[in-house]
DNA sequence: GACATTGTACGAATTTATTCGTACAATGTG
DNA sequence: CACATTGTACGAATAAATTCGTACAATGTC
């Protein structure tokens, strides 16, 4: 019983996450460059390295402190992330269903032609899957 | 300039709202009933009655005083609510891509032959209603 | 009417997230 | 080498959400 698995991150820290998936590994100065584009107003530089320090103890990020400036990259996947706040979320609000989401998802918001078509492609994918029980796709971590 | 709008309920907030969209109108009491049932642990009386005493000040419930045990009842929709919040969960979470998130909850997740048909008919209604522009829904504020 | 019960109001402690100031070390520059 | 720059560490202020204790009013019961 050696790992903690990361816990959910924090809005502020997700943020954070959306930056090293999308750029990679990054120097807290990098980062908070990046942190002050996407937002409207600036963040201060400690608050970045604070978060960080933080999501380092959390096992969010990794950190090479090699160098002086030490550079950060992210511990989980984005995939994962997502998947761990998408279900807290669909618990939260629409009762577990994840059905009643996508419903509210795709009936109050205008959707591409598209994208429809993607989620079509993605049914079928589905379909096919449930139709056709595997025998060999274990997933052991 | 009289509205405020109701802003955004908290986690605590949302599951009393739930307990209100899905039994109506109810006392301190039994919603605090409610919740002891659907959490493990009992919560305190006095904690539910101040969270609602907050929600009504946020106007996210309204309550009737006339009798001695006050009478709350919801005073935003669910529909609406779970839209709101989806916004900026889409948003934090998926970049605000909601197909994105679409495709994770279905991807990652099982789901069943009878899901998969709604979303299905789901996506025909969608598809008809883009091919065929109403000339008569106009929504003014 | 005395007393227990049930209710509301409200102050306050606790926790978590966020923010930034300050101290100080390492490095670069004249 | 003196001094400005750039970096990390860390304490602490602030704000929001959550929790509950305590005071006290209204009502029910004998």
């Amino acid at each position: 019983m050696s790992k903690a698995p990361p816990p959910k991150p924090t809005d502020s820290e997700l943020e954070i996450l959306h930056v090293l998936w999308q750029h990679g590994p990054a120097t807290v100065r990098a980062i908070n460059d990046h942190l002050g584009q996407r937002r409207q107003a600036e963040v201060g530089y400690t608050t970045t390295l604070k978060i960080l320090q933080l999501m380092l103890e959390k096992t969010l990020v990794r950190r090479d402190d090699a160098d002086r400036s030490h550079v950060y990259r992210a511990a989980v996947r984005e995939q994962e992330t997502q998947g761990l706040l998408l279900d807290k979320f669909v618990d939260a609000t629409f009762g577990g269903s994840a059905l009643k989401l996508v419903m509210q998802a795709l009936g109050s918001r205008p959707t591409s032609a598209d994208e429809l078509a993607q989620i079509r492609r993605l049914l079928n994918d589905i379909e096919i899957q449930n139709s056709t029980p595997n025998s060999d796709d274990d997933d052991h971590a």
